[in-house]
DNA sequence: AAAAAATGTTAAACTAGTTTAATATTTATG
DNA sequence: CATAAATATTAAACTAGTTTAACATTTTTT
């Protein structure tokens, strides 16, 4: 059973959604788990079967994924409030493409796959909630796309500084630069531009 | 109605992931719509409010974004039981990204907004096997991100050619140009020093 | 079957972003 | 507080992919 306390942000969030009957709510608790993770650790790696959809609720991490050549492409951060996962792991229990890192000290609810499996029979609304936030990260996802294809580096880094100014300051610039799929020294550029036209 | 004939296929489809019952296979005959467009014309453009999600029957649609200097950014086709929307729009009915246009002429059957809320009421299997659906085209979405970032252009091409091999006879080389994120005289070299080394 | 429209090819000049490598700055640690 | 480790900057040489423009081929229309 997870601590109301710690896991208000959840509710909270879950209420946006859906509202939840008291006894729900503690459905809900009472299946989930809390945990804290430590800067550098890994919540999912590469390789392994992914059991979890995470929900942080203080903290910083970043999905990526390691190609052939041992360079890092990040596809996501989540910062509180956000969810996190290898989707396709989970839904299939195959082989995770992706790491998910913390970038900083993290605290996460944890939503275990055969329990959301139960808690979607248990709690209908849990499904449709899930549902929204799957179509909601498909929006993004797919954005993101047009972005990568129709901007330039510089116009795709201020539109992320612009629309996650908090993750912006939060993380090293390297990282930044690995998820606008571009190398460090050139984001180094990029910025010192910016800096002499303003 | 549509008649079931009409939407054996997507019976089938849904048939992966739920089982209906008759009753409930009715219903929903009753609640959608099957609609035949011609080769050019529009399902949804950039702009305007997406009211449907659209099964594809037959044909084959092109989903595309038309940046702020005329240029088509080609995000996804959909052929025979594939899934077609402007999924931000239609969830938030807002005004729509993207365009989905028919590359042939194309069978579709459409799953109206009100309606499909409706279903979700009335056949809660319908909300299970949407989420799913869900799922699994975000997970395409990002590994399509990773694919941008971590392969070249020529290892794209080839991916896609392998994975798709259908859309790839069906389409024109520039749309594939577009899809790829590459200009269509950058896709006519790769192929033609591909067919040199072999 | 001719003309027009759409699609595909080739090649040269160009540019956005990479690579390499050296140095500077900031942050963490004994 | 000194040293190491991590992060950021700069610049020159380079390359993957673009641009432009002319031409070739295929498909559609009359």
């Amino acid at each position: 059973m997870v601590d109301k306390k710690k896991a208000q942000n959840l509710l909270n969030y879950i209420g946006k959604y859906v509202i939840l009957t008291p006894e729900e709510e503690l459905s809900l608790l009472s299946h989930i788990s809390y945990r804290k993770y430590l800067k550098g650790q890994y919540i999912i790696q590469q390789g392994d079967v992914c059991k979890y959809e995470c929900f942080v609720i203080s903290g910083c991490t970043k999905m990526f994924h390691m190609d052939h050549l041992g360079q890092e492409h990040i596809i996501m951060f989540a910062i509180e409030d956000w969810w996190t996962s290898d989707m396709g792991s989970f839904i299939s229990q195959t082989e995770a493409d992706f790491n998910v890192q913390c970038v900083e000290n993290t605290e996460l609810i944890m939503f275990h796959r055969d329990i959301i499996e139960k808690l979607y029979e248990e709690i209908p609304k849990l499904e449709r909630f899930f549902r929204q936030i799957v179509e909601r990260a498909l929006v993004a996802s797919q954005k993101r796309i047009v972005r990568s294809f129709s901007l330039t580096a510089r116009e795709r880094y201020l539109f992320f500084k612009n629309q996650y100014p908090e993750i912006e300051q939060r993380i090293p610039q390297y990282m930044i630069a690995s998820y606008l799929g571009i190398t460090k020294e050139f984001l180094s550029k990029i910025k010192s531009q910016i800096t002499l036209n303003s």
